[in-house]
DNA sequence: GAGGTCATGTAACAGGTTACATGATTGA
DNA sequence: TCAATCATGTAACCTGTTACATGACCTC
């Protein structure tokens, strides 16, 4: 159940929308809570039905109202509390595994081409997060805004996703070699 | 539904029972498709319904008896097909990020506490993980099992269950590091 | 005789995905 | 005028989680 924790948090840094919300989602909490503008709404909902959110409507001009979330005394509780019970250990779930364990002889042109898809994939993300860094460090450098950043927690987590992306595309390469290594050295 | 395609392909390399396959999720396929056993059972249950698998009622002396299950022709192709078709970028869904961006003045303590609890997780899954690359290679290193080595596939998918958390433990300790480096310069 | 393993399952619910609908405004 | 953006939602469905039940055997 943390989408709602996720939810506090980012409304904790400041007050949205569901279509704002999910937005932002979209470019960092993505990173590591992935959520579908539905998935949002519907917690919205239920987050105000239990108290945890504020919700006040607001009148716009040339554009659709919308309603503008924050959280409560009880929703900042909330969080708080959810931060002293112990997480569970990551849940990864990875189509391109799957594939992988699957590998045969007769395959192998396929599983190759999906890891090359994952890498571009991986680029792609990479180069997000990397301008996503630059505009949050503006003109410190890393050490400095480690010790005097506004939002240390959203740089260290953003840090875990340039990582994981990192690390993602050197076990493609050395993958993809290794896979290589063996089509080379097979008859036909 | 990479869950069916996890199934056929453990099943692939040696049929099981339900109770069986879930145990082999557990120490292997976990790393990147965990499952519970209900999970497994209703799965085995709809692939069998959709003539995927083969189900063979094996008698036992001392014991309950069980259902082995093994791939039809059918599952087989099922599996080629599903490699064809693009994966989807990894979704990664860690409470400890969640809680890593609430952080605040007030609750560093706590995500302190957390972050050195994913550490040591951590540490006891990277221990399992070498543990169970040590029988895979048996007494080949690691250049001539990529090149000769039986299982490639699951070899491949170990490592990348290694490199996450390695990568995983660095961030943990470069984090502390930095939230520490926070506390120390606030007065109190 | 207590607790663990083998073996399978039902039931209820929470969480995530996909498709579709609405309707105004803005910009190419 | 066509597509994109802003803004919110319903509905149906699939997947994942949790709790519980059964019963025999095995080991201490």
């Amino acid at each position: 159940m943390a989408l709602r924790h996720a939810i506090l948090a980012a409304l904790r840094e400041e007050e949205a929308s569901g279509y704002e919300l999910s937005k932002r989602f979209d470019v960092s909490v993505a990173n590591f809570w992935p959520a579908t503008p539905q998935q949002i709404y519907r917690e919205l909902d239920r987050l105000e039905a239990d108290g945890l959110l504020d919700a006040k409507l607001v009148e716009q001009d040339r554009r659709p109202n919308k309603r503008v979330f924050s959280p409560t005394a009880a929703g900042e509780e909330e969080l708080g509390r959810f931060i002293e019970v112990p997480s569970r250990p990551t849940a990864i779930r990875d189509d391109l595994l799957v594939k992988v364990v699957a590998l045969d002889d007769d395959n192998a042109e396929a599983v190759t081409a999906a890891i090359e898809d994952r890498l571009e994939q991986s680029k792609a993300k990479l180069g997000l997060y990397q301008r996503i860094r630059a505009a949050m460090l503006g003109d410190l450098d890393e050490d400095e805004y480690l010790a005097t950043g506004q939002q240390l927690g959203n740089y260290l987590a953003l840090r875990r996703g340039i990582s994981f992306e990192r690390d993602n595309q050197a076990w493609c390469r050395s993958s993809l070699k290794a896979i290589a290594g063996r089509r080379t050295g097979i008859p036909g």
